[in-house]
DNA sequence: TTCAGCGCGATTGTATACAAATTGGGTTGG
DNA sequence: CCAACCCAATTTGTATACAATCGCGCTGAA
């Protein structure tokens, strides 16, 4: 429910949802792709994004690529450079504090709103979310883990209700998972299980306060185990990455 | 300083500070203008911005419009529907109250932070603002009374640095502008003046506890004060709007 | 050897042409 | 008189063509 209408006299609504993305659903779905190989680190930081490649992977025009750079572009996934193109965001050092800093404010205020209205329904999500997440651990299988950690994170902000504040945190996440690839010192530092273990027990005793508190250490202890000396890596075959996303979905 | 570098050995930044907001800058300038015309309620809610329309006022192809609506879109100040075109969004009631207690959430948080850091400095340009604001609410000058005003809240939480708060405070801020033309009543409904007196002293004694509840009780307030049964207003000559924009600027 | 200047290839920026779809009005039938 | 339907005009969606710009390798001289 968090699409504007646009007149009070509204027409029916068309079963296609409509996502605030961009303009056609053509170009939605070049995103989706994009920004899944980017958030799950199959597409390193720098990694050049050129129109015509990709027009060629998905089988569109540039028209269409163009309209999901952009928008990849305004959620800071890829910068574009004027008559250079578009690259995988590569967030600076200061932009790695200024993005936990805002995921500390503004998931710590959600941890003491959850902590008061939370379900058992909630509990029972939020636990299978982590249930996944620690299986996956122990598969191995990072892209998985990365995509769960920030998964709870969302959930637990869904739990207020879909609305600003999710889209937003949602973003950070993402963010977040750039600067961990980035910055992520190997296997470990993804995203401490154990700290969501503990949140979560603080959340069902519905202890705001405390959960609060451990949000917070939580992010900084990620901020703190990253490698803030590195630059950037080796190049990528863009044009795979993006194919076998694709072939999965 | 929010902007990402693509490479650890960037080269010179150009003159030109490209904006976060889309690929050209013909099209920030189309951005520029459209948005400004709708916080400063001169495009209502629901008004249709045509393609031809606006490229036909501004200069530009098709092309460039359709970038700057897309843009605009993301930031849910228009809204566009396939195959049917670009509307200045129409929020919801829903939306409202959402996009309010977003901000009570962040402010809240900023306030405090604020309180803490504030500097003599940061008090002059604030109180400039103040100064400002009670000048244009006299000469009843409404459009620069509602760009103060949300200017002012920005400011409070630019004492923190730019960053993403600020930024995501500031499309809160314009999407509430949007909330106020809809479901405002006449001139008093705007922003209290004397609310941000009130805080401002708060912020001066460094009472973060009172500045964070001085700010939720503002932020209440202004939603209080809408009149949430209201519907959509006359047609407007759109194209007129932006050319008066445009000599303006 | 190294560095400055320069031309070429590649890539992006913009405009335009064409196709698809929706809206609204007019017409026809009940 | 009202409802349903159909058609045409307008507007958006997409592709493509052309122009502008940048990066990079080459050439040449110090």
């Amino acid at each position: 429910m968090s699409a504007t209408a646009i007149s009070p006299g509204g027409r029916k609504e068309p079963p296609p949802p409509r996502g605030a993305i961009a303009g056609g659903s053509r170009a939605a779905g070049v995103y989706r792709s994009v920004h899944q190989a980017v958030v799950e680190h199959r597409l390193p930081p720098g990694a050049k994004l050129t129109e015509e490649q990709l027009a060629a992977v998905f089988g569109v025009s540039r028209t269409i690529v163009r309209s999901a750079l952009q928008a990849l572009a305004h959620d800071h996934i890829v910068t574009i450079s004027r008559h250079r193109g578009a690259f995988v965001s590569a967030p600076t050092v200061a932009d790695a504090h200024d993005v936990f800093k805002g995921r500390k404010l503004v998931e710590a205020a959600i941890a003491r709103e959850v902590a008061r209205q939370i379900g058992p329904g909630d509990i029972a999500a939020l636990r299978a979310i982590l249930d996944e997440e620690e299986e996956a651990m122990r598969r191995g299988d990072r892209p998985t883990v990365i995509r769960l950690s920030g998964a709870f994170h969302v959930a637990v902000a869904a739990v207020c209700g879909e609305g600003v504040l999710t889209t937003f945190l949602r973003g950070l996440i993402s963010r977040s998972s750039l600067v961990i690839a980035l910055y992520g010192r190997g296997a470990a530092s993804a995203c401490g299980h154990d700290d969501h273990v503990q949140f979560m027990q603080a959340l069902e005793a519905r202890d705001g306060e405390l959960a609060a508190a451990l949000m917070s250490e939580h992010l900084d202890h990620i901020l703190g185990d990253l490698d803030l000396t590195r630059g950037a890596s080796g190049p990528v075959d863009v044009a795979a990455v993006l194919r076998e996303g694709l072939a999965l979905a």
